[in-house]
DNA sequence: TCTATATTTCGTTAGTTGACGAAATGAAGG
DNA sequence: CCTTCATTTCGTCAACTAACGAAATATAGA
């Protein structure tokens, strides 16, 4: 059996990296900013996002000091991209994921990395 | 967290899961069926099949001493008749759903228990 | 009722997963 | 070059999962 397809569901079967990929879903994130909404350690979160990445869910860029995190929708497997694209449009009526929407417009990587500017 | 949707992933994570939601979707069929494709035991393959059906993705209807299975994609919350359908497109380039495909034609509920009629 | 058989439940075992803190890595800016 | 800080890797532990055989349950037909 080819592990891909079944990795995709495996990424997606947590309820923390559900809600990074609904995170995702409103805006671009580095790290920090996830940890600060989900209210987890720094190395719990990378390792979400690396399952994440590595089930080809998620892209990243460099961009100075931060990793930026983003939705792999634009590129790779259709099914990957029909995916994500229902899972854009679903899950909306789960508390959390209402809850970590509303949170994420308050975050703000600077804040959090206390620079002045 | 809401269970609900999480758990619908974790039911699509295990490749046996998922090569049964495929069969399923080529037909309705009785456990041991599945069991005849798969070369499971029957206790694991009854359990993946609960697993699936608490997950809300099958319904099961009982025909004299079988018990027929089916995917739930006339019933049940938008996300899940949306994921049913993207499944029922998807994945068909796998190897090991290419063969139970081929080998779920020539199984038959009446060859396997013996039936003489 | 008795028997055969399809399915489910129970108990066990090996392997996997999610979490954390601590240490390592890598880039920005003085 | 040296400090700062965002991120990743490492080591560990508790909890969960998939698998099996054996026993229990339920239904069809004699």
């Amino acid at each position: 059996m080819n592990r891909e397809y079944v990795n995709i569901f495996k990424a997606l079967s947590d309820p923390n990296r559900l809600r990074i990929v609904k995170m995702l879903a409103e805006r671009e994130l580095c790290m920090c900013e996830i940890r600060e909404v989900l209210d987890l350690s720094n190395s719990t979160v990378s390792k979400h996002l690396t399952i994440l990445r590595d089930a080809g869910l998620l892209l990243d860029t460099k961009d100075g000091k931060w990793v930026n995190f983003r939705l792999n929708d634009k590129s790779g497997p259709g099914s990957i991209r029909s995916l994500i694209g229902l899972i854009r449009k679903s899950f909306d009526d789960d508390e959390a994921i209402r809850k970590d929407a509303v949170k994420l417009r308050r975050v703000n990587r600077r804040h959090i990395c206390n620079i002045k500017s």
